[in-house]
DNA sequence: TCCGGAACTC
DNA sequence: GAGTTCCGGA
């Protein structure tokens, strides 16, 4: 893996792509090249510098020959009668799928978010995954934080060079067909000759251009590298960080948290704070920038994989008693590996053991490491590989029941593993809990039912990335009218086979429920914050934000005072509320949950 | 110049 | 699904 070779093909403000983005083939989905494939392609190729190029921001191109680039598309897709007006069609087809928009007030002028861009075109690196979705616009309810391991955290160019680039699978999944309409005139052959050069030159660990960004110096002397998910078929994030650098638009929490250290704007494009002008490479700007990072991984719940590691910087913890023991962990310096929740399991929850690298190529990850396994073992690791094993996508095993294993954080993990399962006839034989957040109960029909919270959505994330996420069991359960899990565990404590109370730590209930609360209508307000802006209607979003919280407040407040609004039925067996209601509505159950079960578990 | 809806093709 | 084509509107 070369991260930061540049190419002499790159323009001066180049950008680092993985080999795909410039790849007409690479378009998942397409047999044909895709626009933005095309537009990076010229992009690249000096020759078309006088078309279109990089300009200004961090991903940011204009276009200086309208008619060219319009003449070259059409060649490309051998359609004569493409011209500028329909490409831009084109190009503002792409504003909603958050793959690029519009620079305002400057002509011909657009700017990729690559965070989208990736996301779109693979989706696939967050199957399994689940990890909570980042509240973020550009894409990363989709995008994960990779866990670093030792060598995703690297600082020399021998370390960039592990291998592996890309995998087979993800170059596999990233390559279609390309459209054959080559009449002598079209650029196709051209570019894909060069893009093929240079792919046979240089092999399969070469995936990103070594690209900088505009203003962030080649030399840099503080890389922070994104950590590596084995389970993504990037070795590092495929996410356009200059040559490797660590992508701030890559954390949206960082993206939408502003700090006082650093200048940047919560907009969905790359706006990133390394590039703002308050930044700098130095130790003590990273610092801050760190420390920004690691609060915002505390403010949006993101797992602390996302945490950044950098060498020799001793990050100041956010005051968070409950989590400096982990974020430490993680943060100070020399930097410990995040281990892959996988190789947790496997390693029966030791630290100690956890170097183990997973063998598996795709396998929906177990929960991450509880306080339980920490404290005693692996027993969740038993019944988090048998159902991960069987849900994986990737298996396409028929037992398979739109179940995902959903592994939060590390933070969330203390509270919360996603285990969905909607599945009436499957046998869950051993399933243990981590903090009886996963927990079973013998319906009335003698099935098991596996009892779980809902994954912590965001209201950003896109309708139809949550859609399969999560869900509530298909049918009733049982003859009781049980429409909810959490009624069946309240009214039924003694059928269940809620916690197992050994090793579990006892939170004040109160404590957990406040804070839960507080959190969730933090992202949710975000989210929606965000949402408001993508839409460019800041002012109506704020009002829709303060609507939400009226909401939501005013429904935790009935919930704090016991009662639905259901006239103190418990919620659940009212009448399915909205979508969005019932995401509400989800939490509060959830919350309720874990606190019947911390009341039966403490 | 830009936007986005709608119908359409591949 | 990913544009392409057309078009009315800002």
């Amino acid at each position: 893996m070369e991260l930061n070779t540049l190419s002499p093909l790159l323009p001066p403000s180049g950008f680092a792509f993985p080999d795909w983005a410039y790849k007409p083939e690479s378009s998942p989905g397409s047999r044909q090249i895709q626009l933005w494939h095309f537009i990076l392609e010229l992009l690249r190729k000096e020759e078309y510098h006088d078309v279109i190029a990089w300009q200004g921001d961090y991903g940011e191109f204009v276009i200086k020959d309208p008619d060219e680039v319009a003449r070259l598309w059409g060649a490309r897709k051998c359609k004569p009668q493409m011209n500028y007006d329909k490409l831009s069609r084109a190009l503002r087809y792409y504003y909603n799928k958050r793959i690029l928009h519009k620079t305002k007030g400057k002509r011909f002028t657009y700017k990729f978010n690559f965070n989208k861009l990736v996301l779109v075109n693979y989706p696939f690196i967050d199957m399994g995954t689940g990890t909570v979705p980042p509240p973020v616009p550009t894409g990363g309810s989709h995008f994960r934080f990779p866990p670093s391991t030792p060598s995703d955290i690297l600082s020399s160019s021998e370390e960039l060079r592990s291998p592996g680039m890309f995998s087979s699978v993800a170059r596999r999944m990233a390559r279609g067909s390309v459209s054959d309409c080559s009449d002598g005139t079209s650029t196709n052959s051209e570019l894909e000759e060069a893009v093929g050069a240079e792919e046979r030159g240089v092999g399969p660990d070469r995936g990103f251009r070594g690209l900088l960004p505009p203003r962030l110096p080649h030399d840099s002397l503080f890389r922070v590298y994104v950590h590596q998910d084995p389970m993504s078929p990037f070795p590092v994030s495929p996410l356009p960080g200059p040559g490797g650098l660590l992508a701030p638009t890559l954390s949206p929490a960082l993206s939408m948290t502003p700090t006082p250290h650093l200048a940047y704007t919560p907009s969905p494009s790359m706006s990133s704070p390394m590039l703002g002008s308050h930044f700098s490479f130095n130790p003590e700007d990273m610092k801050h920038y760190l420390q920004a990072h690691t609060q915002s991984v505390y403010n949006y719940h993101l797992s602390p994989r996302a945490f950044l590691h950098y060498p020799n910087i001793v990050i100041p913890q956010p005051h968070r008693p409950s989590l400096e023991k982990s974020a430490a962990h993680h943060l100070h310096g020399p930097p410990l590996p995040l281990l892959h929740p996988l190789s947790q399991q496997q390693g029966g929850g030791e630290e100690g053991q956890q170097q183990h690298p997973s063998p598996f190529k795709f396998k929906l990850q177990p929960p991450p490491l509880g306080r339980k396994q920490r404290d005693s073992g692996s027993s969740l690791a038993a019944s988090s590989s048998s159902s991960s094993s069987q849900s994986s996508p990737f298996i396409g095993s028929a037992h398979l029941k739109q179940r995902r294993v959903e592994p939060i954080s590390d933070i969330e993990s203390e509270e919360e593993v996603e285990v969905t399962d909607i599945s009436e006839e499957e046998e869950l034989n051993h399933i243990d809990d981590d903090e009886g957040d996963i927990f079973t109960r013998t319906a009335p029909h003698g099935n098991r039912i596996r009892l779980s919270a809902p994954p912590q959505t965001s209201p950003e994330e896109d309708p139809d990335d949550d859609e399969e996420v999560f869900k509530t069991p298909a049918t009733p359960i049982g003859s009781s009218g049980l429409a909810f899990p959490l009624l069946a565990l309240k009214s039924e404590p003694g059928q269940a086979s809620p916690i197992s109370p050994g090793g579990t730590r006892c939170i004040p209930l109160k404590l957990r429920f406040k804070r839960r609360w507080s959190e969730d209508q933090k992202m949710e307000a975000d989210g929606e914050r965000d949402e408001a802006e993508d839409k460019k209607v800041r002012a109506d979003g704020e009002e829709v934000v303060e609507g939400k919280r009226e909401e939501v407040g005013r429904r935790g407040g009935e919930m704090e005072n016991g009662g639905g609004r259901g006239g103190g039925v418990i919620l659940g067996l009212m009448l399915p509320p909205p979508p969005t209601q019932r995401r509400a509505s989800s939490e509060l159950q959830r919350a309720t949950a874990q606190l019947s079960l911390e009341n039966t578990g403490c």
